[in-house]
RNA sequence: GGACGGGUGGGUGAGUGGCUAAAACCAGCAGACUGUAAAUCUGCCGCUCCUUGCGGGCUACGAAGGUUCGAAUCCUUCCCCGUCCA
């Protein structure tokens, strides 16, 4: 099977419907990737992933990189095989890092030196690096390496960070390129990444640069790190309008239950986020009724499900009551079935905004999640 | 019966004359979390009043007295608890 990607629908918004087919499975579009960092989705078995229905999930090349390296799992027979994952895997480049470890790296254009954080020594990230360990790693769709910065910066820094992204795609798009011509058993897609702070003229100039080097997808990177959400709309919104439409667009690291529909809406076809997971194991729960803090000694008592509209396994079988014991006791088990719950609430929100796009009712739909989660914590 | 050691806020436990409504941790309460250095982090945590302020009043370190300008801290007596000896 080989790589392609469709645009089923476009609806009056500018949502797109479509398919992404992988080597490791068919994905639809828009979808939403559980982010498993270190080959793994925190507190989830691979079997509960199955039963949600994931088809894709993110993992990470800096870390993955660090432990247990990447050519250790490319002995072990890829990450796939590795982890027993056999639906895609999108492996993000390290960029992130760039911007969350900014404390332990130094950047210079050659690349990124990384002071490991779990024993200090020192790694040299540079572009080509960074794909050679994703072709290592044999995920589905690698990143290219960028700088991703804070929000909000100088636009002198969002310049220099855009002109080393911008010439740091095309080193890895040259090396990936001249890895994959030799080696036919190479599988993968690369996709560029949009930078540009919140500058709508950098981001247009940053999109505009990497279409020249004509990659399968395109992310928009170095959003979702602290500006308002209708910054990172405007910002959006400049990059979908000059990406083709044959091709996926990622935006990275987001977000925000009531948020997913207004990216949507602007053209995105991918999105990951740490929030459903993060959130769960610091006893945040997202249900149709908007988010349940569950430690909270309201729901002491409590013998509804989390969400009483939810048909996950969790929802199906406990109480709120249980749930708030187990976070209070500290058993790991409040991480696992919380986790499972918040995925499952995330897949299934593309799951319904899939299906209005199909409907052509995307927009009622997003007010309506809006409405709900604008009112606050539920009862 | 005797000799030591000890009794501190919901718990463990620092403090041994003023900077102490009393460290720290736990528990409790509330909040944050957006390409994961996160099972993490932050705030509150005696009662009360208001003009909500590095504000006022009250109560508090086993009990009762005392010394002192000032006591959780020093003295006296008493009551408990622990260890050891008889």
């Amino acid at each position: 099977m080989s790589f392609s990607f469709r645009v089923l629908k476009t609806d009056a918004t500018g949502a797109r419907r479509g398919q992404l087919l992988t080597p490791h499975g068919p994905v639809e579009t828009p979808f939403f990737m559980p982010v498993g960092t270190q080959a793994s989705v925190k507190s989830l078995r691979n079997e509960s992933l199955e039963e949600l229905g994931a088809e894709i999930i993110l993992s990470n090349t800096y870390h993955l990189y660090l432990r247990p390296g990447h050519e250790l799992v490319r002995r072990m027979g890829g990450l796939h095989k590795f982890m027993s994952w056999q639906r895609a895997i999108l492996t993000d480049s390290g960029g992130y890092q760039v911007f969350s470890l900014s404390e332990l790296r130094k950047i210079n254009d050659d690349g990124v030196r990384f002071r490991s954080h779990l024993d200090g020594s020192e790694h040299l990230l540079t572009p080509e690096k960074a794909a050679e360990i994703q072709l290592a790693l044999g995920s589905d769709i690698a990143m290219v390496l960028d700088e991703c910065i804070e929000t909000p910066a100088p636009r002198e820094k969002a310049e220099a960070a855009l002109k080393r992204t911008t010439a740091w795609a095309a080193r890895a798009r040259k090396y990936f390129l001249e890895q994959t011509a030799r080696q036919e058993a190479l599988r993968q897609w690369q996709f560029g990444i949009v930078q540009g702070a919140t500058f709508a003229d950098l981001r247009r100039e940053s999109a505009q640069q990497l279409l020249a080097l004509d990659f399968p997808g395109y992310a928009v990177g170095g959003l979702a790190v602290g500006e308002p959400h209708e910054t990172t709309c405007a910002m959006t919104a400049e990059v979908t309008a000059l990406l083709p439409r044959e091709k996926p667009r990622y935006l990275m690291g987001v977000g925000r239950p009531e948020q997913i529909a207004d990216y949507i809406a602007l053209g995105i076809d991918m999105m990951d986020c740490v929030l459903p997971t993060r959130a769960a194991r610091h006893a945040c729960l997202y249900t149709s009724e908007g988010r349940v803090l569950i430690k909270n000694a309201r729901y002491i008592e409590d013998q509804r499900a989390i969400d009483p509209h939810c048909s996950c396994s969790v929802c199906r079988r406990y109480t709120r009551a249980y749930l708030r014991h187990l976070f209070a006791a500290g058993e790991l088990t409040a991480a696992i079935l919380a986790s499972h719950h918040n995925v499952h609430f995330y897949l299934d929100l593309l799951r319904q905004i899939r299906e209005a796009i199909e409907f052509g009712n995307l927009e009622k739909f997003s007010s309506e999640v809006r409405a709900r989660y604008a009112a606050g914590p539920a009862d």
